[in-house]
DNA sequence: CTTGACACAGAACAGACGTTCGAGTATCAT
DNA sequence: ATGATACTCGAACGTCTGTTCTGTGTCAAG
């Protein structure tokens, strides 16, 4: 009783050894062993998990840490990994200050975390000190920021001209989104949104910068 | 020459193992072994490291699979895999018909994709035939999607109330953003910018609904 | 029928790996 | 001083694990 294989490509025996190695990298974070491949797919010895596994390695399927314990893993499927963990601090909006991490900071305190796949982030933001706000209200449409956005923070004081940058006007009690612009004698708050206009803020009136917004994630679930 | 550990929190010493275990998961797809992580935080004895690693584990930093060689994982940070791969299949302006992927749907002939975490999708949207475009132009402002922004969508001819659709005016020659109301004789497309006011198009004008918007990424780059 | 490629089993080996234990050192409060 | 606590080392043990070798049954080509 011979199982022929009937393809070229990946028989069945092929394909439930990666969708068991895919299942279980998900279930416990780490590849299985020989043995353990050989009892979920009814293989009795481990000879034959490493024929199978030597052939989905030729046919590029997998990739092999010889001599290294739970040492496969799937190349072309699953993407794997290059997540980014950012801690949800709170929310933002116009009437309230920026929540911003304190010094003694633990990602672990906040209440939720967004994840973000590595390959969007911006290159030189990917330090691990960024953080998210959900966005309150409506308050920040002129900068194309709407209810229930998420924006994703890097903490800073100072900011160069044509960042976006989350800032506290305690003369105004305003918390607001712009791009900011250092001029002559005032700072220029620029709305992402080119139909609205600028304001001006007064070098001697206060203006905390807040941090400086790098990304920001809508869901689009429903208008109402 | 002891060192001590100033907080009651994480020590030098184990900030740097869960760093290097993220770093050594995201590099080999699994895990190190107890002597790899030794061998990499100047650490001579696989019983420190073991001291190290159950304390990091009532701590709740990681998790281990006892006896089972590579069985640590971190827990807090970084779940590894989930990643969701949209194909970008090209861009979307105004005066552009939206270029929608054919039957022959391929996900590789996509010049490039965008990598998302399956935690940011929406639960319903986790299909496999979602796409992505990018926003050129800003004429969309009314949508509160700018130049530069990813709009990722699902293919559909027909739209529930509510649902923010990306639409063909053929009467118009124009392509935009909306959200879709149906009403009595007419359709209402209202702007996600709740200050501007909806345009309505007549049951006998013709409407092209090309897709379902189901989240928009904004890069933060610079304004100028 | 012989030959050889293929799929599979089982056993044995060597090295990798987690675990445990005994012992040593430094710091600090008592 | 004394003990408690925290940290470190080295070695030994047993199991887990990948590798390799021998052997068996099937099937198709020559």
């Amino acid at each position: 009783m011979m199982m022929v294989r009937k393809s070229k490509g990946l028989g069945e025996r092929h394909q439930k050894i990666l969708d068991f190695i895919a299942s279980y990298q998900r279930e416990h974070k780490h590849p299985p062993s020989i043995r353990e491949i050989g009892e979920d797919c009814d293989i009795s010895s481990t000879s034959v998990v490493n024929y199978y596994l030597d052939q989905l390695e030729k046919s590029g399927n997998i990739e092999r840490d010889r001599k290294i314990s739970r040492g496969v893993r799937l190349i072309n499927s699953a993407p794997v990994g290059d997540l980014f963990r950012v801690p949800l601090y709170g929310v933002i909006q116009a009437g309230e200050p920026i929540p911003i991490p304190s010094s003694d900071f633990n990602a672990f305190t906040a209440e939720d975390s967004i994840d973000v796949a590595m390959s969007l982030m911006p290159a030189k933001e990917k330090g691990r000190d960024l953080f998210a706000l959900k966005v309150q209200g409506e308050s920040m449409i002129d900068a194309m920021v709407n209810d229930g956005d998420i924006v994703i923070l890097k903490p800073t004081q100072d900011a160069r001209n044509g960042d976006m940058v989350a800032v506290w006007l305690s003369d105004r009690n305003e918390t607001t989104l712009k791009f900011f612009f250092k001029e002559k004698d005032k700072y220029r708050l620029q709305p992402a949104n080119p139909t609205m206009k600028p304001i001006y803020i007064d070098k001697n009136e206060s203006l905390e910068i807040k941090g400086k917004v790098v990304m920001v994630i809508r869901k689009v679930e429903r208008y109402n």
